[in-house]
DNA sequence: ATGTTTATTAACATTCTTGTCAATAGTATC
DNA sequence: GATACTATTGACAAGAATGTTAATAAACAT
């Protein structure tokens, strides 16, 4: 519950709306106990980000394990990224830390990667785990990216609402083409 | 001279690195005196965003105005916009900040902008303005993820850091091959 | 040289965030 | 019901970052 609210503030207020007290404060509780069940303020981060990582991988779960084509895959993990504070969130933490363990094991689990990388490497011709590997890191890199900057990139390009939207869709219908070549 | 000292703090502290006091501390000055000059902290901050990214696009007119090819321009892209502070800062910017103007329009300049939809759009055969423009909102999208998360990325994916290096030129390579489809 | 503007400084004030602590309320266990 | 454990709260403390101010030093123009 208390991780609902957080989630909500961080979509609603950016980064800075992710403090113990406006937190607290909109889930109607004392701060104290907030610090009480996370033990610390990077306790409360760490736990959305686990929660927010373990949403994603459901989620994608559901794609990987279809029929869908890369593409989709694609689209979806982008779709998925940005919309959910888990870019933000992801990001900041490389930002703020200066290490790197936490945030590659609590941002993106293993588990994640590991179904990525299956799933990619299955849809590849002669499944080409090299090539996989590079694919996901670039899908993944320019997700966050796009998470973040997303809309000041377009705004500085002159581009619109509509393509704004649609940019998602058309890195799903391109990215899959590196794999085919 | 302040921004230097403000730009190598960033390098190695990273973000937390950025504070008026520290800085002012490594200058040698007075922390007083940086706010007189930049009237505040976050005006500094501008300041040095503004500065990386004059830096950037001097930098970067040199590629786009020689003979070189997509892959070169792309390559060049992620290194200096991962080398320098620049992405950190402006990702940064924009996770702060919910105003989208301000990173837009400090951080990635209209020039700079500009300069590289016409260089892209000349290295692709019939111009085709709308392609280049998604194609270089992937590579800053990718570029800014990269800079931000590169390393947690390759990390989790179990790749050495020879493949880290190598990965930019890697995109540099397959980028080009949606213009030529 | 004198008056004016600008740069610099130290000390203080403010605000924001996190964290601690002791007291209280609630819940489970025996 | 007595006991122990957990949750919750308000008040307070500590620290960090930014900003203000009045005084002093430096530079500059006339």
């Amino acid at each position: 519950m208390i991780l609902a609210t957080a989630g909500r503030r961080l979509e609603v207020h950016g980064i800075r709306g992710l403090n113990i007290k406006d937190i607290a404060e909109d889930a109607g509780i004392n701060h104290g106990t907030l610090l009480h069940h996370f033990g610390s303020a990077e306790g409360m981060r760490t736990a959305l980000l686990v929660k927010l990582s373990e949403e994603l991988i459901t989620d994608m779960s559901l794609i990987l394990n279809s029929e869908a084509g890369a593409d989709q895959v694609i689209l979806e993990l982008f779709r998925l990224m940005s919309q959910s504070g888990q870019t933000k969130l992801l990001a900041w933490r490389a930002l703020e830390e200066a290490d790197t363990k936490l945030v590659a094991s609590a941002g993106l689990s293993e588990k994640l990667i590991q179904q990525l990388l299956e799933g990619v490497a299955e849809r590849i011709r002669g499944k080409d785990i090299e090539l996989a590997r590079h694919i996901i890191v670039l899908a993944l890199s320019s997700a966050v990216g796009w998470g973040i900057c997303g809309p000041a990139l377009l705004k500085s390009m002159g581009m619109s609402r509509t393509q704004q939207d649609q940019f998602p869709a058309w890195v799903g219908e391109q990215l899959p083409k590196l794999i085919r070549d």
